[in-house]
DNA sequence: TTTAGATTTCAATCATTACTGAAACTTCTA
DNA sequence: TAGAAGTTTCAGTAATGATTGAAATCTAAA
């Protein structure tokens, strides 16, 4: 119930989070009858949710000889699956945002107006296109590194500027330069 | 108008999109009745939506001498307002389940079916966890560290790598059980 | 203390999104 | 090729969420 009401939070409707949340934690794959019993849902419904978690790649069938039904479990470790979600959620989130504002940014500005808009637009569009590819980037690492890198915590820092020292100075202000900017 | 059909992604509405996104491109503060007429939306509307921008911390007030109606401008560099709409996320979409988690995680299981839905749970519960207090770690950092880190990309992970050549074989041992828990 | 300018509240309405269930469709078997 | 078992579609309806606007409230100046 609790993945329904959080559901419309991550993307989701409320049918489809308690669909996920069952096949997650049930060992057995379901049947699409399985499921609308458990939670109450029309069939119908449970269909349309079925499609979309397969458009998420969330789950996969799964066939039991000399049964017609189709079956249905979640796909893939946990990881992965947070990781179908952010992969949506920049898509859905961040994406278009970045097109839009880069059209705005390149047009002429008729005023004094809209050449501020534009610069605190311009501010918006690098930031969120650093987020974007910086997340994306980091979902291409392997889990482990990841992992070390995410119980590094902000203890990361320390990790960079021993990194920085190690650069001889000639390069280092180079750096530094580039990362002001 | 693109900020309003956004912002029902990024956890508010319509109308709070697009009041958010006339503050941050206007320079100059806007009383509530030139933001209702902007938007074409009616003035209690907009009384609303400033409230909730507020309580997010996103706008200030402005006052004008001699002049009874009050002003309203977007608050803070665009890193903060990123960090204001994060922080919030988190609190919404990931505290809630985090603690209904914990509860489920202490239960007794009463059949096989529960032990494994637990364990499904506990993974859930840990990679949250994991990422919820690296989020915040990371927000906590100086602005300048954490554009470094996200230029470096997923060259963060040489520099871990290289981290970890740095330190002696004995404590390497160490760190590499502590990763792999 | 009054009052006019301004803001806030909230019941009613409007708009959007989700859900149902019956009909249409698909697929397997005999 | 018929028909039974299963799935999908979608028009209609229900539920939820957003918006309006008039009334209540607040506040500053005289």
């Amino acid at each position: 119930m609790h993945f329904g009401e959080m559901g419309s939070r991550w993307g989701f409707n409320r049918t489809v989070g308690q669909m996920y949340a069952l096949l997650v934690i049930s060992e057995a794959p379901l049947s699409a009858n399985q499921i609308a019993e458990a939670l109450s849902v029309s069939r119908g419904n449970v269909s349309m949710g079925l499609k979309e978690l397969q458009s998420w790649q969330l789950i996969k069938q799964h066939h039991i000889a000399g049964d017609r039904k189709e079956y249905y479990q979640s796909a893939g470790t946990i990881w992965e699956m947070a990781n179908k979600v952010f992969e949506e959620r920049r898509k859905r989130e961040m994406d278009p945002t970045l097109s839009l504002l880069r059209g705005i940014i390149l047009e002429n500005p008729d005023s004094p107006e809209e050449v501020y808009a534009q610069q605190r637009l311009q501010e918006i569009h690098d930031l969120l296109e650093t987020i974007s590819k910086w997340t994306s980037e980091l979902q291409q690492m392997n889990p482990d590194t990841l992992g070390t890198l995410m119980k590094l915590g902000s203890g990361v820092g320390k990790v960079i500027d021993m990194k920085n020292k190690l650069i001889k100075p000639s390069q280092k202000k180079e750096i530094k330069t580039e990362d002001a900017k």
